[in-house]
DNA sequence: GCGCCCCGTGGCATTCGGTGCCATCCGCGC
DNA sequence: GCGCGGATGGCACCGAATGCCACGGGGCGC
């Protein structure tokens, strides 16, 4: 029933644009009465978003069942993978709000808010979960979870709206992994554990202009980490 | 009249509460009529975020007007900075203001909206002043400006938060480059330019856990760099 | 000084989203 | 068959938001 009322309004949104449709119509397209509408949908802006509610509960319970020792910005982007896979379920029903979300500054608000709520679910997540034996000296944990989650939901979402723009084309979560493994590099490390940047290489080691910007795992060979920063300063 | 009818409503949300308190009241008790609230105020909620509109534009101002060659990222923290700046000239009215929209989810929504606003300018000014000569492999530009203005915006929030609970107690302003330079010690130096972590030591290196991370200006003596990086690495 | 126009305002009517209340209907267990 | 609970329909109502027109005052040219 919230599905065939969801479906009737994206019809409706579709041809006849989304304030120019009442929730009359919606409602008798879908066979019902208004006030049923209403009885499904807290609002005419929900029946566009009828899954973010339970996405935010599975994302929820993907943090909670989280193996213990994960590095809890993994879980953090295995998290919002659920929003990924949400919208990935029906590619064609999720272009087509892509251009109302677009066009709609309302609809536009409304999913800006959905994703807000994801991003406080990381924000709580993360923070009770930093590594208490690396705890960092003032309380900036804080600030670093809030900014960590923010990173994953924003990275999410520009994928995530590439993805829409093209026309639900090509695989997504790669596009994702990848993405998070870019926010990682230039940023992660500073959070949790780990990082995948040293798996392969000893260290890492990007220069920008004239910054010099090094990762390396400690329990690499020392020699080895240095020799591979020696090499890139001199390229100078 | 703007600012008449914005104390009025403030006056009336703190006391009767958001959704209890009528344009019909608002205009009243500002000695005028319903329909000329409307005609200062889009909505009933933007009486209470008056000045978000001329924020943006004064923060657009700060970004066009920025030195040919700063930093964008701290191009971008400037033009925060007006946004904060706005909070702080009327320290009692944000905390109330705060106060409101931890309670009432459309008022949370609207300002979570009006923020979003601020994220886009950025994202698009970042893009559009990423180094040229800097340019990296893929087209990754688009996701980094887009999750370093997150962060910038995300790192202002967490401390105009953390302020506003405080009662708007101390200088949000040296806060708030704090925030700003932990972000850009953990995150910055993917982006555009130089990072000011270099300024005094030849290297700016940090440890957490299994990982070690070094920033350094790759005009700094070599031998200098060198020397840091290997003290960090052999307190393990 | 006089008419003119522009702009802010007031008041009215209307649309429509959203809520509360009550009656109704359907299926289910007893 | 009977009661019962949940889902629905219909109704009334509130209030936000918009459009329209009329009024009034202040600046401007003549």
């Amino acid at each position: 029933m919230r599905r065939e009322l969801s479906a009737a309004a994206m019809e409706l949104f579709a041809t006849k644009g989304y304030e120019a449709t009442t929730v009359d119509e919606i409602a008798a397209a879908a066979g019902v009465a208004r006030r049923t509408f209403f009885r499904h949908f807290r609002s005419k802006e929900e029946a566009i978003f009828p899954d973010h509610d339970d996405t935010l509960v599975r994302a929820a319970a993907v943090l909670d069942a989280a193996p213990a020792h994960e590095n809890p910005l993994d879980t953090v982007c295995r998290g919002i993978k659920e929003v990924m896979r949400m919208y990935a379920a029906s590619p064609a029903v999720s272009v087509a709000r892509y251009h109302l979300t677009r066009e709609v500054p309302t609809l536009r608000e409304a999913e800006i808010a959905s994703v807000a709520r994801y991003e406080r679910l990381f924000t709580r997540y993360l923070l009770g979960h930093f590594d208490e034996d690396a705890h960092r000296e003032g309380d900036d944990d804080p600030l670093l979870a809030e900014v960590a989650a923010s990173a994953v939901v924003t990275a999410h979402n520009h994928v995530l709206r590439r993805w829409l723009r093209a026309g639900a084309q090509g695989d997504v979560e790669t596009q994702l992994d990848h993405a998070f493994e870019i926010v990682r590099e230039t940023f992660g490390t500073g959070i949790g554990g780990r990082s995948d940047a040293g798996e392969s290489a000893p260290a890492a080691v990007s220069r920008t202009g004239e910054v010099l910007v090094t990762v390396a795992r400690t329990d690499a060979p020392l020699d080895e980490v240095m020799r591979t920063i020696e090499r890139a300063l001199k390229k100078r």
